[in-house]
DNA sequence: GACGCTGCGTGACTAAATCACAGACCTGCG
DNA sequence: CGCAGGTCTGTGATTTAGTCACGCAGCGTC
């Protein structure tokens, strides 16, 4: 009945017939809608996620009430955060939510471990998946720290426009992705629209120079 | 002739004794003088560390020259990094330092991958090892992205005082454990100054109101 | 004491965040 | 239809942070 996903990975699809077989037996399909929380602070998910299709967005939240995205998983990728959810000392407050409807399969602690102890390739596969983790986090750190916003918005914008151009968030939406505030992306957004960059409307942003927008997010 | 570093760590001490003899008989020892760079970007390090003694201080450079402490890694901790380095698509820009002498064994990648493949104790290891990392990064990020500076100051100030509440550090430095320019720094220091809670000379800061500096740095 | 290096102080300015609104658009409902 | 109550956006005023451009102070060396 299962569908056979380990394809979907080439790391995976290079280990032995027989720990194919074991992944295969031991991981569970599941299959959740948009808009769910999948882990959260002190909802702690005991099991390793490979993702399908779709996609998770994980964020953090602070005391404020602020909120910035930290990075995305989709197809083909694992979500290691759950599993370093369990073994940190301290808590921690990030989330993951599904953005889209997900297909995962989800590998018991139990199998995860006798994987790990038997293949060398899929520790290859873990550890690989916790380095981009890490270089994610880096990159947050250094646009949060360093850049400019206008920079960071234009890319951002650039980054998540779909082939025409256009991207459906409110200003609310871009400002979370930012880890900033609401009125600081209106008025960026103002300013480009000033510029003929693009158009707004409520809840939409076209872009009509995206030369100008790539100019400006590889500035400095 | 090697000392028998093994009891450092607790979580190690629980392998069988076949395995820590493995350990022990893989392992480097290495010493580092202080202000040693053990890792930066482009020059990757091929084995996993593990320090014994002393500090290595891991941060990261902008293109614009500023930069910002990530986390330390000290006494009973494994430097995980090094070994995301390698496993990681895209590069980075995080460098280790040593801030002290550092003694450290040093764990070739062939070893690394034998000890895993054999031991879920030391699995645990490491990935509560990762797990910590990335909450420390997480922790910066939602300092720089959602927090005061002078907050952030405060809290810098009494964690790395000493005993006697002194800190032997410019303003540039502090700079860097926040990844805020120095000015801003000096600016602060300056009005705690005046408020009393501390003695500034070059190099050197006194604290003489801690209770003050607690307040400040429990505020919201 | 002169020189030079590093650390610190400061004013002027720009950028970002916060606060406090007002108005605009949207959906549902009487 | 009209209007009530959401959500989304615009804007001014103010505070905080970061940048730029200096000058000067402390300290070691010759």
């Amino acid at each position: 009945m299962s569908i056979d996903w380990i394809p979907q990975f080439p790391e995976l699809a290079r280990l032995t017939p027989a720990e194919q077989q074991m992944l295969a037996e031991r991981a569970q399909l599941v299959a959740l809608p948009a808009q769910t929380t999948i882990f959260a602070p002190g909802q702690p998910a005991q099991s390793f996620m490979l993702v399908l299709e779709g996609t998770v967005r994980v964020q953090q939240v602070s005391a404020g009430g602020r909120e910035i995205v930290l990075y995305r998983v989709s197809d083909g990728e694992s979500c290691i955060m759950t599993t370093a959810c369990l073994l940190s000392q301290d808590s921690y407050n990030a989330e993951g939510i599904t953005e889209t409807p997900v297909q995962a399969v989800a590998l018991p602690r139990t199998a995860f471990d006798e994987i790990m102890a038997r293949s060398a390739e899929f520790r290859r596969f873990v550890f690989s998946d916790y380095a981009n983790r890490i270089t994610d986090l880096l990159h947050v750190v250094e646009e949060v720290a360093f850049e400019r916003i206008d920079k960071r918005l234009a890319q951002k914008l650039l980054e998540r426009a779909d082939a025409e151009g256009r991207l459906s968030a409110t200003h609310q939406d871009l400002a979370v992705e930012l880890g900033t505030a609401r009125e600081v992306v209106s008025r960026h957004l103002k300013e480009f629209q000033r510029r003929g960059w693009l158009d707004l409307t409520r809840g939409l942003v076209r872009l009509s120079d995206r030369s100008a927008l790539r100019e400006l997010a590889a500035l400095n």
